[in-house]
DNA sequence: TAATTAACCTACTTAGTCAATAGGTAAATA
DNA sequence: TATTTACCTATTGACTAAGTAGGTTAATTA
C-alpha cells in the first residue's frame, strides 16, 4: 500500500508542472492541494533530498522542478518518498538474503510480481 | 508491501498441495516452513473462515485444500489474509468516495496500477 | 535598515499496525 | 482415559504513519 507520503509527493510534483511561474511557494501548493503545509515541508525535503525539484528561500522563493516534466517518471518519484516499492520484505534493498531462498517456491513468483510493480 | 501474514499463508497453502495425506496438521506445516505454530494458527483461521482449507480437530485431525490446488488463485490467498490489496486508501473496498476524486489528477493512473496489481 | 516572506530544521505526539506470544478450552481418536 | 489436535481470547513490544509545534536562516522589498 502506497501511504501519503508518496501519494501526496506525486500531487506536488505534478502541481508543479502545472504551474507557468517558474518558482511556486509550498503555501500555494498546500492550498490547491488542500493538504497540510506543515506536512508537505517533510515530503518536499525528501524531494529537494533527492534532487527532484530545488527550494529558494526569501520573498519571492518557492520551488523548482528540476527537469522537464516529461522527463520524471512516476516510479522514481515514489521509490524516493516511499523508501522503497519492494513488494515484499526478501527483496527489498539493503536486506541479507533470507536462509531459505534457494529452496523457497514462493520467491520467484514474488520476484516477477515485485519486478512487474516497478 | 505484503506482510508475513499473505506470504505465510501462501507458503501454508503451498505445503498443503504437496503433502499427499489428505489431512495435515500444523504442526508439521510449522517445522517445514520453520514458522512458529503459534502464529500459523492465527493465519490459517483466516483460511479457514475464508473457506479455503477445512480443519478436523483431534488426534489424527489437521487441515485439508477444500478445493484441488490447481483451482486456488495467489489473488484470493493474499486477498483475504491481507485484508485487501488495495494500492492506495482511496481504492480500498467500503471507503466512502474521497470529495476530490472528480479533479484528482492522480486517480486514474492509481485505479490502472491498482487493477494490474490485482 | 526593518519588515516580510519563504525555505529549512529539530523535536514531539498520537493512534494504529505488525508480528508474535501466552495460556487456555473443545473435539476427536487410540 | 490419555493423547493429540484444532480452536479461542487476550496481551505485548516495537515500529511506523501521519501529522503538529515552534523555531532559525536566507532572500527580497518598502
Amino acid at each position: 500500500m502506497i501511504s501519503t507520503k508518496g501519494r501526496y509527493a506525486l500531487r506536488v510534483m505534478m502541481d508543479l508542472a502545472e504551474q507557468k511561474e517558474d518558482v511556486v511557494p509550498l503555501k500555494d501548493i498546500a492550498e490547491r492541494q488542500e493538504i497540510s503545509k506543515k506536512y508537505l515541508e517533510i515530503i518536499v525535503k525528501d524531494l529537494v533530498k533527492g534532487k527532484l525539484i530545488k527550494g529558494s528561500s526569501g520573498k519571492g522563493g518557492g520551488y523548482r522542478l528540476c527537469r522537464k516534466p516529461e522527463e520524471y517518471s512516476v516510479g522514481e518519484i515514489l521509490e524516493l518518498t516511499e523508501g522503497s516499492l519492494a513488494t515484499v520484505a526478501c527483496l527489498a534493498p539493503d536486506v541479507e538474503e533470507c536462509p531459505r531462498a534457494s529452496q523457497c517456491k514462493t520467491l520467484p513468483m514474488w520476484a516477477e510480481f515485485d519486478k512487474m510493480v516497478h
